[in-house]
DNA sequence: CTTATCATTTAGATCGATCTAAACGCACGG
DNA sequence: CCGTGCGTTTAGATCGATCTAAATGATAAG
């Protein structure tokens, strides 16, 4: 029992080889009749596409490499989610690589992506990626969009989200509701998302008059949000309100709050970033400010089919933007400050 | 600027193609010194490895498809990274595909699969996936592992999780806290996890000499799970333990039952499955029964290796055991009920 | 000195498709 | 009747590797 190849059709359908390959690729070139005899013998025979074979002769492969940071976080999965679906609809295959954040994985990912013989790339820039990553990749010709995080320097396309106007409108919010004390929490890692957030959080605060009471390092991880509540409520300048990098921290802070019986909404104002589904579940909701990982991932697929298709087509920069969704950590600052100390 | 093939790197090095394919595949019938010259070939012109090329003469593409039905639910996303993981080890790529729970889109995906000509699937079976589907692997001497879901009937390896251990020690932990009356908050989804996790709550109840004070099938969604809060508790046969099939189901009652000021762990004790993350911060925790879907990853790409390698293996079924994570949602049955009824 | 043995190396066919360029059949106008 | 043009079809070369089977050279044995 071998391989049914095109050979086979073709002979089968009495026809040459040349004309059933033209019946596979659509081509307007065959004649109906033929073409149904060709589709015909195809069907009967059970014949299998070899898409390396193909892709030996023809340029494209019809698949592109996918590299993520890490997979275990649903944010992460949801860009991915994206990325597939588009991938998908346009009849490329993704060829996944989870990074772990380490930039000397990501180099042996690309390296066998290479090898694949992949259409394009989209990548999620792991922590401590260098300038050279996009470099080489320019000098291979190899089509490549970077998303969610920018290696600054370099030029290359980028689907991203911008925090300017969720972030705006959270501060507003805040504002209104009376607050002027109001701390960052910020994550330890250092890539373009962390400082873009940052950056955002600043210009918001200024807009509305404000300085930004601290802003404060914390580990990305629900437990160590968790237990750096007491030492963020104790400091000498309390703050009023909160606002975190994402929900990681968001849910973590919350529940440290809580733990101290420092009920968010009521004692202090905590804002998330990233609008996850469990932001809705915690007692009160943790208002949020929402990202669409999906959209970004389908944008992020549509520019590199635009540059697999087009290679010098200018550099495009494209973000997708935020908004706040407002739920009950967040309220009005509480008049007697004090009582809350006591 | 083209392509650098072997046949360069070969006469570069002053030897020919075919020592030169030996050299890139490690054998060991090519002496030292000529592998040291082949290999700094290489390095100099910036060989590339043509995957595509290779795999039309040898058999292996190394390459396995994943299919998966919901990259949106994290439970599945860390299933892949598992899946990921020991694939990458092995040095095969993943070829990735999302069938949104629908089997025709599954069926194409296995036929993109093929026309990749990939080593090897793992599929999580669709809703509605059937027997077929299996049968048609193995005609096709397409090496198939399912996973999480196994389609009733079918002879193929199989990675899941035994929910039998986890879901004894929830009851048991119930039961000990003197809970007689415990209801079951199934999803409304048919596939053979939904089955298993039914069956072991069935099987731990008769252990514990119960009966099920009810079995309700809810869709699978937070926002479904939280409005059906009140229904379940104003039945008439009222309970005071409820096991849910999955977290999502779990987190959202837990915040329907707090709405309606039932607060888990004294008024009802409340357990899910899954033990995500955030079960530990909601307040009180929702205890919930873990399962390690990155370690049935591992497993299932395990199973997929094995049977590459030996198409005639005996097909294996494993699973890996779950245990109970006691969190503040259980508690001792409350001595006056009628409190908390009026 | 010849022959057998062993470890290396290699030429040439081959995998299954696509590409190029030419050939084919047919209708039409001169 | 011939040349031209058009829509189809095709033979043969080709992509870049691997495979088979044979050649090569060095060493050991007879």
């Amino acid at each position: 029992m071998k391989r049914i190849t095109l050979l086979d059709v073709a002979s089968h359908a009495g026809v040459s080889r040349a004309t059933a390959s033209l019946v596979v690729r659509d081509s307007p070139l065959v004649g109906a009749a033929t073409r149904a005899k060709v589709e015909a013998a195809m069907a009967e025979l059970g014949y299998v596409y070899n898409l390396g074979a193909a892709r030996m002769r023809a340029a494209r492969s019809r698949t592109a490499g996918v590299i993520i940071p890490n997979l275990t976080n649903p944010f992460f999965a949801v860009l991915l989610a994206g990325i597939e679906s588009a991938l998908e609809t346009a009849g490329l295959a993704v060829i996944l690589a989870n990074s772990n954040e380490s930039a000397a994985k990501q180099d042996g990912f690309v390296n066998r992506m290479r090898e694949h013989g992949v259409d394009g790339l989209i990548v999620c820039p792991a922590e401590g990626t260098e300038q050279r990553f996009v470099d080489d990749a320019r000098r291979w010709g190899m089509p490549l969009v970077q998303t969610l995080r920018f290696l600054p320097g370099t030029s290359a396309d980028y689907a991203g989200m911008d925090p300017a106007a969720g972030m705006r409108e959270a501060v507003q919010c805040l504002f209104d509701f009376g607050h002027r004390r109001i701390g960052y929490i910020a994550a330890d890692t250092l890539h373009s998302a962390h400082t873009e957030r940052l950056a955002s959080f600043h210009d918001a605060m200024a807009a509305s008059g404000l300085d930004p009471l601290f802003v404060r390092q914390i580990e990305s991880t629900h437990h160590t949000a968790r237990m750096a509540a007491p030492e963020i409520m104790n400091r000498p300048a309390r703050p009023t309100a909160l606002i975190c990098h994402n929900d990681v921290l968001g849910l973590g802070l919350h529940r440290g709050l809580s733990d101290l019986g420092v009920m968010p909404g009521r004692d202090v104002s905590l804002v998330g970033f990233d609008n996850v589904a469990e932001a809705d579940l915690v007692r009160p909701g943790l208002a949020s400010v929402a990202t669409e990982p999906f959209k970004v991932g389908e944008m992020a697929a549509r520019l590199l089919l635009r540059r697999i298709e087009r290679p010098d087509a200018e550099v495009l920069h494209e973000t997708e933007p935020t908004y706040f969704v407002q739920r009950g950590s967040c309220g009005p600052v509480r008049s007697t400050v004090s009582a809350v100390e006591a």
